[in-house]
DNA sequence: AATGAATGAGATTTCATTCAT
DNA sequence: GATGAATGAAATCTCATTCAT
């Protein structure tokens, strides 16, 4: 599928986002990523984000006036750019395939997101924990997300409802159930520090059933 | 259903496992478990602790010593009491019925455990939080948890899966599904700081299907 | 003169404007006024402060929030307190006598804020130093001290005025040359550090001639 | 009055001093001296300098290696030539002149010293700060305009004196209260930022008033 | 038991200065 | 010479923890 290969890893894409940067601050901003997503961002001190970049302190905030500033170069990229791109991809995708059934839409969608999870995984850590975290980068969350999923992929189920595709529950609720379940896989290899190949294949079954329409 | 009776808040748990307690020291460990459930353990300060708590600052750690301990206090009684407790009587109940149809037995656990999700959703969100960000938490959890589910839930799983009840996915998968659906409920009231009072039977329509064996 | 009495050092002012104040913090004070006046606020470190006020780094900022704090609690009571007490009681010795010469007057205000000046001259020096560097603390004493003249000095010099007692300048400018003198001799201490007893007289004397009526 | 051309603004001088610079090194001067006038020296970074001087950061290095050096660029000239041949040309003036009134020498004195005042309020600004809170600048300064005074103005106020025409006091009182009524006018600027085209003969008019000798 | 001032280790941040390009 | 990224020492500030009252 030509699409997965646009999908560009968002540790690329926040570097991508970041052009014309000095090599020591890549490997900051690098540095950074990696810790806030293994210990979180409160939990890690400047000095350790300098230690694992191998510069000096003073570095880290050269281009980063503080270390708030550090989490938003992280993620605001990922919100604004990412994301977004993501999504549309997708609908593009879909709008190409007016007959889609409910099983090529899953899949559709659950193998390119779910490679973009396994990529991402560092970011969405962060991005999960600060979000529930931090009130305003809720707010600002949900101001970005909630048009994009309204525009892009809102229609898509509207259309498989229309046609006895997919079950007719809210599209908020629909995508809570895909993008949750997706995202249990992100928490379960936490826990288990276990990969699962068939993980994509299993979810797509279950999502395909679980949003089947309501049979009477 | 007189189980949900049964099901007593996490935090009335917490205060329970901790008896004998002077008020103040209640009133310190509410204020800690609603502090860290809002802004995160990293993100509190105890002097915020103090002060939500009517308390002095020397009073938080009059009985538990350091800032950890406190979070200790909070989740361990969790852990260690309420979270086999919860798991535990559900398997009584499924135990007594040995024909039970996959949608009992879903039923059956969705409306009892999102009764408990809802109630306990403030120190849930502390314990994955800092379950995502402490290797001993993660470790003690996993060490916790996966003998109970094992000897709990697993055999009822096994035993309808024998009777073509449930799909055959190894137990852990079916687990991920139904644990994590049941979170996403969580994180989706977290953004949208709405109460969606079907969610419920929505969840246990969704898990019924998602989960029902591969017709083919 | 019983007004001299009333006249407290502003040390002191600044120590009563922060009554109930625990012994450390007042050290802290008294010490952040020592180097202030000394070295200049720019030029003084927490770690200095805290070294000469015998506490540790941290007790600098309990009270005290920033750095910034700490100059505004020294400043702030001599604006608000001791200098409108200062020029109020000044104006009470006169206005209660209504047939004053120049002389009587120039005296009156001399001698007491010339002991004013001689005890205050630390925070007068640091009042000046930071009053020509930060715009913020500059329009903040204009807008408290114009009023206090306008009221209190201005109307006492327009009835000498009318008297021909004094030069018919702007009240402005007197009070300029009456306050710039005075101020003369902190600035002269601090480069011949030496004391004059004969100071105050020389003073009043120039003052008085300085500004009598012009005569033609 | 032929004099007045000679005197040149301290900032020309201070130029003049530091013949053949590059005009980089130009711009550098001058920002800093805008900048230390405006903010203080110890609040002034580098950086700010660089950015006024439209430099990069490192170049405010080229010629000056350290900050303090940056101030005594500023600062030397203006005290070892601006002001020496200031008071000389002054001693000049007067010298040719025997039989001079104090009205005369006054005059003399602060018309030009005014219009120097004017023109180098911000070197005077700077002076005056750091020689506050330094005590090696104030000394070097003190042992500079000591002579000088002593050599140049005190003989003609010795002369005056003599002849009647001045209050007998000693000659650095007499100076403190040239020199101070004069810097009162720059404080006066400060503080009210408006310039007054009368200060410098309400300035005349008070000193020779005020310094007349006394009549008993 | 409770208080809250004090502590000091350590975190964040600043900035004069250096140095490779 | 000029640039601006990098440095690291030192400054400001935070906060968990201790302790005298």
């Amino acid at each position: 599928m030509a699409e997965e290969m646009n999908i560009q890893s968002a540790f690329q894409s926040v570097m991508a986002a970041n052009q014309d940067i000095p090599p020591k601050q890549k490997q900051v901003l690098a540095a950074s990523l990696a810790l806030f997503a293994q210990q979180g961002f409160a939990n890690t001190t400047t000095k350790q984000i300098a230690a694992r970049a191998g510069v000096a302190e003073g570095t880290v905030y050269r281009r980063y006036k503080t270390k708030d500033e550090l989490l938003a170069a992280i993620l605001a990229p990922f919100m604004t750019e990412v994301f977004p791109r993501l999504i549309k991809e997708f609908a593009q995708d879909v709008v190409s395939q007016p007959y889609m059934t409910r099983h090529e839409m899953i899949e559709s969608i659950v193998v390119d997101r779910m490679a973009f999870i396994q990529k991402n995984g560092a970011i969405l850590r962060i991005l999960i924990r600060e979000i529930s975290v931090r009130k305003d980068l809720r707010s600002q969350f949900v101001s970005h997300a909630a048009p994009l999923l309204q525009d892009n992929l809102f229609p898509v189920l509207d259309r498989l409802k229309a046609r006895g595709e997919l079950v007719d529950w809210p599209d908020s609720r629909i995508a809570q159930f895909m993008i949750g379940t997706m995202l249990t896989e992100l928490f379960r290899r936490l826990l288990l520090s276990e990969d699962d190949a068939a993980a994509v294949s299993v979810i797509i079954e279950f999502l395909e059933k679980g949003l089947a329409p309501t049979t009477k």
